[in-house]
DNA sequence: ATAAATACTAGAATAATGTTCTAATAAGTC
DNA sequence: GACTTATTAGAACATTATTCTAGTATTTAT
């Protein structure tokens, strides 16, 4: 195998490893040397690839976000109504988090300390997201099927109740999934940006 | 000054130190000996006191859920219809949030690791505080007023576009504080559980 | 094909820091 | 006033993330 491949493949291993103790006791409680046996990594290369272990943390946070964002978008976007399209941002939300909840646990926790070269990157992404929703946007508060509130609401708005939800599920604290009742949260966030004209 | 004095000025001392500590950089990085110096505290008397670091953010913990779920109940449990209520509990996380944006954000983190006891407390703080918000609940959801949903389902639908929209908040990225945009998260949380019959 | 440069691996040594432990001190109690 | 107990003190310890130096394999260039 080439050492690119071998690479990518260490380091994906440790990533995947990584995710496995992070999400199960948190960064903070993983040993290095759990994940270097797990993954079977040496100290120094795992140092080479992700400078500390912030830094593998800051990989699997940015990868994840990514993720989310393009499937995200990928159910939004062909979506013609306001109805539609708020609907199907909660059910995708709820499906995400149900199909990977160690991904998501990981994400909603925000434990990930980032490094000032990651906000950047990590605001780059969120920059280009954030358009591609805000034009999904604009025309339904234009036409008035969607409130017109302050920018930073939408999101509180629409995804809180999904967002807390999930991290009660996640918690262990609850059987049933988000997605079983994504049609729920659905509605409901629904009721809650949609105009009363 | 009594003993008793002493040490209870130095337990909320080396709390309201830990807090500020806590906030700004996470429990993981505050260094033990800054809350030291900062509180004027020795190593004795904190691992006397608190047994470890994880020791003072269970403290701090309690504390916060207890003062946060007995204010809760006063602004809601006079409140006699079902519109008052939800906009009451909103309102009065959204000012809870903007008053102490510390203990908001240190519990909205949920950085802190509960010991098997602290979890014991929490949970018979919860029960109780569950008890008297279900009996202020059934009679709106009896006489039709509050979509019937599953129990888990409330706190979420209720609270947490307000969560998030703190959260936001917290972490900089936004100007306008809960308080201020608390009538908009209110209605909204509102149009989400009222019955639409 | 060979040499030079580069990327990567290895693990012992180091450094940072949370926690324990023993002794000393002061407050409360009888 | 003696005794018991709670508290304080900080040096010693233990854990664990990280650095560092040396060595190995893979590309790249000539």
């Amino acid at each position: 195998m080439s050492r690119k491949n071998q690479t990518s493949e260490l380091k994906s291993r440790v990533m995947e490893v990584a995710l496995g103790h992070f999400s199960e006791v948190g960064i903070e409680r993983t040993n290095v040397s759990n994940i270097l046996n797990d993954a079977g990594c040496s100290v120094g290369s795992l140092y080479h690839h992700f400078g500390n272990k912030e830094g593998i943390a800051e990989a699997l946070f940015i990868d994840g976000v990514n993720q989310f964002n393009s499937r995200l978008l990928e159910a939004l976007l062909p979506r013609r109504t306001a109805s539609n399209g708020i609907k199907a941002i909660v059910t995708f939300c709820c499906e995400w988090v149900t199909d990977q909840p160690e991904l998501a646990g990981f994400l909603l926790s925000r434990e990930a300390t980032l490094s000032d070269n990651a906000k950047l990157e990590l605001r780059k992404m969120d920059r280009e997201f954030g358009q591609s929703i805000y034009d999904w946007f604009v025309p339904h508060v234009k036409s008035g099927a969607l409130l017109e509130l302050p920018t930073s609401m939408y999101v509180p708005l629409i995804c809180g109740s999904t967002l807390e939800y999930s991290r009660l599920w996640l918690s262990g604290r609850n059987n049933r999934s988000p997605g079983d009742v994504a049609s729920i949260l659905a509605e409901a966030a629904w009721q809650s940006v949609k105009s009363s004209l």
